[in-house]
DNA sequence: TGATTATTGGTCACTTCTGTACAAAACACG
DNA sequence: CGTGTTTTGTACAGAAGTGACCAATAATCA
């Protein structure tokens, strides 16, 4: 492999461009920024086609700048991880309180996804899901993140459907589990054909279909 | 990048090493042998992770004989990808003939799905699942052969909801394209979460609920 | 102003990958 | 047994990637 496994030698953590002002010359570029751009680099790209060298000229900067800012390609990845966690359109889905309505929540966050997916020009689909392909079963390093990105998801939505039971918006499935995993196993799905099939429409109409299916009441 | 994209001199056929024989040299390996190495080295990889090397390393012969034999990295991969199509576990859901019940074959097929990825001590899901993240959108050469598939997949699942409504074996969805798609998503995002998941039970324990939902008469 | 400090820009040494070229090897056939 | 044919082994030239290293630069601070 051109892309060496080894991982770069860790450093006294650098001054990050943007935070604040500090001693030492600063930074030509915008921290935040450049995470913007490393994050539709690698979305688009994929981790494994996305070098260092790419992410640098993406970012506009230097090789040296990009080992002595990120780390390396990981520990970029990871925070990438984490940015993409609070932009991924079904975060609104564990945020959802007790008491609330379950059911707007999920309509507007598939709407959310089939409208975002099928706007993207670049179809990059979901980051996530995107990484769980790619990642796991061949990067041990980055693997047991995505994995638990996964597994919360399923939490999330056993939770939240055990909400909607226990409000009367569904009738209670007969395997809360199951229903979880479908919901997941949908969103996944959905995640993915999005990259093949941009029509909003299309895939909206399949989503009513599914959430009509597991009990939620859409409205027209 | 390291893998370039440049494409190798096209040759004349070679003769395929196993194909009987003939004048010149022998080949010392099998042809469908390798083909069976190069697939599944592809499969846990994936296209954009195996190199010419690295194939020509698991397949056990010369760089110089794998180019010679399979004409380059692309050239292989739709051969494989051809081959995934005959041992892919949907198979027979493209291969119902009119008249026959289709509710015995896809409960069949989501259930192979099911034993044969979570058996896979690798977890390497579906190869043409995985080839859709990394490909489309990526690589304009790989990537309409791999949306064709998905259409036709789709296209599958449309004809034989229609065949099973028609036959009173489900109840007429409102929106048959909306329920193929349904499915579609559905079993994609099964081949995805097999990554995470390898439990047979939980992933059929989720088919059975969709399936349900959607009307087939799927036995306890 | 001088000391301190962090980023930059460039280079180094190395690995992996790409596709091509060609002599040597190993067979079939007349 | 020589001729033709095909595969093999090895080498080549070039592109791209890796992380480390370091002098020059450009700030802050005393």
């Amino acid at each position: 492999m051109a892309r060496s496994t080894k991982s770069p030698k860790s450093r006294i953590t650098p001054r990050s461009s943007s935070t604040g002002r500090g001693p030492g010359r600063p930074a030509k570029f915008n921290r935040e920024t450049a995470l913007e751009t490393a994050l539709q680099t690698l979305w688009k790209r994929g981790y494994v086609g996305a070098s260092a060298s790419a992410l640098s000229d993406a970012m506009g900067i230097e090789r040296s700048s990009f080992y002595n800012t990120f780390l390396g390609r990981e520990a970029l990845f990871r925070e990438i991880l984490k940015l993409y966690g609070q932009i991924t359109p079904d975060r609104p889905l564990g945020q959802i309180t007790l008491g609330q309505a379950v059911t707007p929540v999920v309509e507007k966050v598939f709407r959310d996804v089939c409208r975002v997916r099928a706007a993207d020009p670049e179809s990059k689909g979901c980051l996530m899901v995107n990484s769980i392909v790619m990642l796991v079963g061949n990067d041990p390093a980055l693997a047991p993140e995505i994995v638990g990105a996964v597994q919360r998801q399923i939490q999330v939505f056993e939770a939240l459907l055990q909400q909607a039971a226990r409000q009367g918006e569904i009738p209670v499935p007969k395997d809360m589990r199951a229903a979880a995993y479908t919901l997941t196993i949908f969103l996944i799905g959905l995640n993915v054909i999005s990259k093949v099939e941009n029509k909003e429409a299309v895939l909206w109409a399949s989503c009513r279909h599914q959430l009509s299916n597991l009990g939620f009441q859409i409205k027209k």
